[in-house]
DNA sequence: AATGAATGAGAATTCATTCAT
DNA sequence: TATGAATGAATTCTCATTCAT
C-alpha cells in the first residue's frame, strides 16, 4: 500500500500548496472546540483500540464505534487509518520532547549512572503516557515513514544529550553509543509491556544495570 | 479473529486426542513427494511475503498467487492463515534446537566472552536462515500462542546454557540474566535487519560489546 | 435519484404558485452583488468541473472546493446537483436566444445557402461560450426533463425559422428537416470538440457542405 | 479516474506476461461452462441496466443483483464496472465484424444509393442486437480508451469499404467522406432511439434520404 | 449569511473460506 | 486431488444533504 496522501504534512518537508484537486487533505485540525473534543475523542478511542487489538486489527469502524462518531466524520477528520496513527505519533512526540529538555539541562552536570537514568526515564515516562504507540512502533504499519521520522528525531535527540554529556566523545562513538541507547530504551519499554516477561521479576532493574554498566564503561574510557 | 481450530497441535504441550468430529484438522503433513514440493513452495512464498509485506497485511490470495497454488488446495493443506505462520515457526524452530546442540556442549568449557558469543550467534544465524520469522515474533498476530510457546523454548534454552556454563549462579539470577540475554539477542536481530539502524556502522559490534560487558561482570561476580 | 423538487421551475411552462410547505426551494437568485459573484463562481466552476469529467462524476463537494464555496452555502443557492446543471442550461439558454434573432432577421432575405450556414452558426457560436453544455446535453443525467426542454425549444426555433426561410413549405416538411437539422448541429459540435475526429480534417467543413447539399435540395424542391 | 489495470488487454497492444503480483487481472474468461453461463448472465444484466439507467447510474451492485450473482463473483470476474463495459463493447464488436462481411463483397457491385444503405445497415443491426453500446459510445465512460479504438477500428472499416465501392477516390476525400459517414451512423441510431425524436414521423428516413443525397453527390463528382 | 460539524445511506471492494466437479 | 466457481460477512470509503452555531 502506498503512502497515504497528506501524510507527508507531518515528517516535514515543505508544505505543498493545496490546490484545487486537493479532495483528500490530510488529518483535519478542526477550528471549533466541539471538533477538537471529536477528534480527542477519536484518539483516545484509536490509542485504546491500537494497544489492545494492535494497529492491523483495529479497524477504521471500531474506533468509530469506540469514539461514537459517525464513521462518515471520521473519513472526514482522519482520512485514513494511517492519518490516526501518524496523529498519534504527533502526540506522543510532543509529550516527548518536553522531557527533553530536562535531560539537557541536567546531562552536563551528572553522573554517568544519573545520565543514563535520565535517558532511560525519558523513554518510560513518555511510554506511560502514550503506550499505544508502542504498537506503531513496532508494528509494520504502513506510515513506516512516519515511524522512521520519529525514530531519527529520537535517536538526533539521543546523540545531542550524550555530546553534552560527555563532549570530548568522538562523533562516531557518540553516533553508536546512541543506537545502542536507542534500541535499549525499547527493549526496557517492550519488558515492562510484555506480559510475557513478568516471570521474571527484576527484569526491567537488571536492563537498567545492565545498561548502566556498558554506558558508565563507554564513557570513563575516554578520560 | 479466534484461534484457528487445530492451532494447538503445534505448539507443544499434550496432544490433543484427535476426534471424529475435527471438521478442520491442521496443517496437513503430505506423504508423498509432490505433497512435500508443494508444502515448500507455500512456505517459502508465506515468508517471502510476510517478510516483505508483514503478517497481517499478506493475504491467502497472495500465498496461493505466489506459490502458485489453487485456492483450495492451499486450504487443504494449510487451513488457514495462522497455520502457515505456526508451520514457519516449526521451520525455524527445528533450525533453532539443531543450533542449541552446539552451545550446550560447548558452554562448561569456554569463556565468558565466548560464551556470550555463542549465545548471540544461535539467534543471528538462525535468523538468517529464517528471516520471515522477525515479523512472526513482533506481529501481534493472531496466534500469539505459538509465538509465547517458541519464546517461552528460547527462554528455557537460554537459562539452561547460563546454568551449564555457570552452574553456582543462584536461579533467580539465571532468570534475569536469561531474560536479558533474549532480549539483547532479538535487539540484535532488529538491529542487523533495521535498515534504519545502517546509519551507525558498527552497532551490531557495538551492542555485542555492550552484552559481553554485561554478561562478562554478572558472570564474574559469583566466584 | 428523483428529480429534485423546485426543478420545474427552470424548464418553462407555468410557474407553480410556491406554498408555505415549499422547504426544497429552487436555485436562489441572489439580489446581493457578492451572492452574484458566488453564483458566477458556482457555475463556472460547475462548468469547468462538468466538461472535464462529466456530469456524473462531478460531486458537488469538487464544485464547492472548486469554486471555494463552503459546502452548506452552496447548498443553500443551489439545493441540489441538477439545479446546478439547469442553471447552466439557462445560462446557454440565454446567450442561445440572443443568436436567434439575428437569424430570424436574416431569413427571409437570404439564399438557401446562407440560412444554412446561419443555423450552424447559431449552435456553434454558442457552444463556444458555453461548451460545459454539451456534456449536459449528451449525459444521461436526471435532469432530463430540463433537457429535453431546452431540446424542445431548439427544435421549435429552427422549425420558425425554416418556415420563415421557406414559407411555401408544408408544416410536415418543415417539422422533418427541422429534426435533421437540429442533429447535424448537434454532430457539428461533437465533431469540432471530439479530439478524435481531428485525425480527419476538414471534417466540419464537409459535414457543412454536406448539410448544405441536403437543405438546398430540400429547399429548391418547392420552388 | 485513471484506466483500470487490465483494461489493456482489450484494444490491442502486447500481452503482458502476468506476473506474481498480478493480483487484479483482467476479466475473466472463465474456464468451465457453468462460468461462461455466468459472464452471459452478468453481461446481459449489464447491458439493460445501462440501457435502462445509463453507465454511470448503473451500480455493480445493482449488475450483480440482477443477474443474480454474488457480489463477491462478480468483482472476481470482471474487477470493476469498466472491464464490463469493455467486454460489451466486444461482444458488440463482434456482431458487427460480421455484418462487414456482407457490405464489402457488395461493395464494389451496388449502386451509390445501396452502398448508401448497406453503410447504414451495418450500424442499426447491430444495434438492434446490442442497444445497450449506445449508452457506452455517447456516455462518458471511462473507458474512453476502449471506447476510441471501437471508433477508430469503425472509421476504417468505413474508410476500407468507401474505398472498395469507389476505388478512384482520393485518399483525404475518403477519410473526409467516412467521417460524415460514421457521425451520420450514430446520428441515425440516436435517432431511432430517441424518444424525442419520435414527434417528427419519417425523420429517421429523412436522415437517410438526406445522407444518400449527400453520398451520392460525392461519388459522382469523381466521375 | 457563512461555516464547521454531523449524518445515514449505500457503493466499492476484499477476504477468508467452502462447494462442486 | 486439483481446480474453477461460489459465498457471506466485513471493511473501507464517498456522497448528497442537513444541522447548529
Amino acid at each position: 500500500m502506498k503512502m497515504a496522501e497528506g501524510a507527508d504534512k507531518f515528517y516535514g518537508g515543505m508544505p505543498s500548496d493545496s490546490n484545487a484537486s486537493d479532495l483528500h487533505p490530510a488529518a483535519l485540525t478542526p477550528q471549533q472546540k466541539i471538533g477538537q473534543a471529536r477528534v480527542a475523542l477519536i484518539l483516545k478511542a484509536a490509542a485504546d483500540a491500537f494497544r489492545e487489538r494492535g494497529y492491523h486489527e483495529t479497524t477504521m469502524r471500531e474506533i468509530a464505534k469506540r469514539s461514537e462518531t459517525n464513521s462518515s466524520s471520521l473519513y472526514r477528520i482522519f482520512p485514513n487509518k494511517e492519518l490516526i496513527a501518524i496523529a498519534l505519533l504527533e502526540l506522543y512526540t510532543e509529550t516527548f520532547e518536553k522531557q527533553w529538555d530536562g535531560v539537557m539541562s541536567k546531562a552536563p552536570h551528572v553522573a554517568h549512572a544519573e545520565f543514563c537514568d535520565l535517558l532511560l526515564d525519558v523513554y518510560t515516562d513518555t511510554y506511560k503516557k502514550h503506550n499505544a504507540i508502542l504498537t506503531l512502533l513496532e508494528d509494520e504499519f504502513e506510515g513506516s515513514i512516519a515511524r522512521d521520522s520519529v525514530r531519527k528525531r529520537n535517536l538526533e535527540r539521543i546523540e545531542k544529550a550524550v555530546r553534552t554529556h560527555a563532549p570530548s566523545l568522538k562523533r562516531r562513538d557518540v553516533k553508536k553509543i546512541a543506537v545502542i541507547m536507542l534500541y535499549n530504551m525499547r527493549t526496557l519499554i517492550s519488558l515492562s509491556f510484555d506480559p510475557f516477561a513478568s516471570n521474571a521479576p527484576g527484569a526491567s532493574n537488571e536492563l537498567r544495570a545492565s545498561v548502566k554498566i556498558y554506558l558508565t564503561e563507554r564513557l570513563s574510557e575516554i578520560q
